[in-house]
DNA sequence: AATTAAATTTAGGCAAACCTAAAAAGTATT
DNA sequence: AATACTTTTTAGGTTTGCCTAAATTTAATT
């Protein structure tokens, strides 16, 4: 089976949603994927006709599994380019959403087999998200605010939830990227900011804000 | 300006075909191209108002200099993602072509000229095809068939005029891939086979009906 | 419970890219 | 030059994915 972009956008957008709110409503698909209300409507009883979804009019629609599976192929797919593109054709974090936007939509299943073995089969992308594997699986790995983080307790980032070209100067700036091993050092009450050591590092002082949007697994 | 997939590859189409014949006709286009004269018309129409076509009705018609860029530049991607695919990926040569005609209509050109750069800017794809620069200039150089090069004269391989799946495994077989370096080192009068010379290896002996689809360019 | 507001769906249209069948133009043949 | 054949174009449809405006259903307020 082979999928329009747009519908394979449709799947993508429900399954993100339905991780959020176990229902998902007219109107917030429509403003995630920039259409009109009647437009989704029009493309749920498509994907419902199609045994991709469970719909009924008026009462909210969510995935079954195969529109799960598909989905889930798809954010494959999206997220093993934007690792590409960034550990191999050298763009920023900030700079590859656009182009996995369209990458995802390549119809070639092994196509993206052999990518990931050329990548030596990443279990995260650029921001984080973990990439399922050809069968789908998720390697989940629970996650903690940075500022949460005990002191002296050593922690490996895992994801930075605001992925502004801001952040990412600042986070480049301070040699922090996913997969940095670091611990707290100090932790300073007046302001909450925090000093942290990374091993063969000076350390390094980030604040409050930032520390929130640093997402580390301590393992 | 962003043009639909369908639209690059009338685009292309035409650019190939008008490399052979002056004009190129409706019904050439169609057919290549696996649909109906009929819906090659609608389409010269559009590409005609978009100034992209020089167009007189049942006159034939050919690209002007943008259609002929935009052209280019999608070969560009083609043949920069073949190379990709073989080179990287580890496909076979005649495995790619298909993935190409959907990874060629990508649309950033930052993109391409990144991929470009960390394939090494190759000069030729995997089929010994020149890829053209970023600002469209192709590196021709003239091509010989290996039957009609001369006895112990060097020559390196430059293309294969028939990408078949038999012809891909006998060539690997005996070692002989685009770049390729040999000289002849006997004609058979007999049968017209040949005997050939590849640095570091054992001779050998090839048919005259493969002789004639490989292509070297003598320098 | 009735009214009002918000969310969703339906109705009717549009553009892109195809199609088939019929008409028109160009080319060959007698 | 008239006729026949081939090529190309036009006419009229279809599907996909989108839109606006109007109707319907559900939810919230009085
Ligand atoms: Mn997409
Ligand atoms: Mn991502
Ligand atoms: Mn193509
Ligand atoms: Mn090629």
């Amino acid at each position: 089976m082979k999928y329009s972009a747009s519908k394979e956008n449709y799947l993508k957008a429900i399954f993100h949603l339905q991780n959020e709110h176990a229902i998902v409503t007219t109107n917030a698909l429509a403003s995630v994927l920039q259409t009109k209300a009647a437009s989704v409507t029009d493309m749920l009883k498509k994907l419902k006709a199609e045994k991709l979804l469970l719909y009924e009019r008026y009462k909210g629609f969510k995935l079954n599994n195969d529109g799960r599976k598909i989905a889930i192929q798809i954010i494959r797919k999206h997220r093993l380019w934007e690792y590409f593109l960034v550990e191999k054709l050298e763009f920023g974090w900030d700079e590859v959403h656009e182009m996995a936007e369209e990458l995802e939509h390549l119809s070639s299943k092994k196509l993206i087999d052999r990518l990931d073995a050329f990548l030596g089969n990443p279990q995260t992308d650029p921001h984080g998200d973990p990439i399922p594997d050809s069968n789908g699986k998720f390697n989940y790995q629970k996650q903690v605010s940075l500022s949460d983080l005990p002191l002296n307790k050593v922690a490996s980032v895992s994801a930075i939830s605001e992925q502004t070209t801001g952040m990412l100067e600042l986070l480049q700036h301070k040699n922090i990227r996913i997969g940095t091993r670091l611990e707290i050092k100090k932790k300073f009450p007046f302001d909450n900011s925090l000093e942290l050591k990374i091993r063969n590092q000076p350390p390094v002082t980030i604040s409050e804000q930032v520390a929130k949007k640093i997402l580390v697994h301590d393992n």
